[in-house]
DNA sequence: AGAAATTTGTCCGTATGTATC
DNA sequence: AGATACATACGGACAAATTTC
């Protein structure tokens, strides 16, 4: 099969469709959009095709996920700008040298030392939490 | 989109990054990597190289990836690549977990955590310090 | 309480078209 | 011309969270 990327690519259609249904109200504000499976019947796409549609609007905040659930119109009024994209999971912060960081870096208790810290988790679990130490430069 | 691909292709760029991570425990054995879609994301790559770049350190051995499931760290298996860094400190130990650990973790402050922390030196000079936090078991 | 169905998450393999080095 | 890379798209399969029966 072909697939031509004229255009508009297909994902981005879609999207425009669901996007549409949102602001319109036909899809109230909290209210489960189709799953993903009837949007593939619907579109006739395949389901990566749908699921590209759906991270757009999640990108935009029109719309959030659960596992197990399905996607629903964001809740509220949103009137944001495109100024998004918080839970990073990776921070930089300067930190103050406890004792055994002093000693292997060779440097002053309550020295300036740079820090960064990561997240991973598993859906909602947190599997470790990793902090790396460096020197200043 | 250029391609430019100066020194090494890019897929190989990428798989050396990942294995920078797992080799300094930034991601821990055993703790999965991020998705083949966030790596894309994270990397501006498209899924094949993404992929391509998985695929050079599942033939190192230094991953293994499950269907459905995602591309984990192997677990312990230190020999593998003994040369890299032999010299290289690990310690083990409970801590107590402070504020933001508690927060993230969702415990109490004080709480016991599982602390693992690995010193990283090239010669003489303290690289870095990383400390991995989980919740025991 | 537990099994089954539903739904989303992720990976796999493949394919086509485009662009750049 | 060939290798590398990107963007898009398909269909299949297994995993995990949630809901339903």
């Amino acid at each position: 099969m072909p697939t031509p990327h004229y255009g508009q690519p297909r994902y981005r259609v879609i999207a425009d469709q669901l996007r549409e249904r949102i602001e319109s109200g036909s899809i109230p504000p909290g209210g489960l959009l189709p799953t993903e499976s009837a949007l593939t019947s619907e579109f006739r796409a395949s389901r990566g095709t749908v699921r590209q549609a759906i991270a757009v609007l999640r990108d935009e905040g029109m719309v959030t996920t659960e596992h197990g659930r399905g996607t629903s119109a964001a809740p509220i009024r949103q009137e944001q700008k495109a100024k998004r994209k918080p839970d990073l999971e990776i921070r930089y912060h300067e930190v103050t040298a406890d004792p055994e960081l002093a000693a292997i870096f060779g440097v002053e208790v309550g020295a300036t030392l740079i820090a960064q810290q990561r997240v991973y988790r598993t859906g909602g679990f947190i599997e470790s939490v990793v902090r790396t130490y460096r020197l200043p430069r």
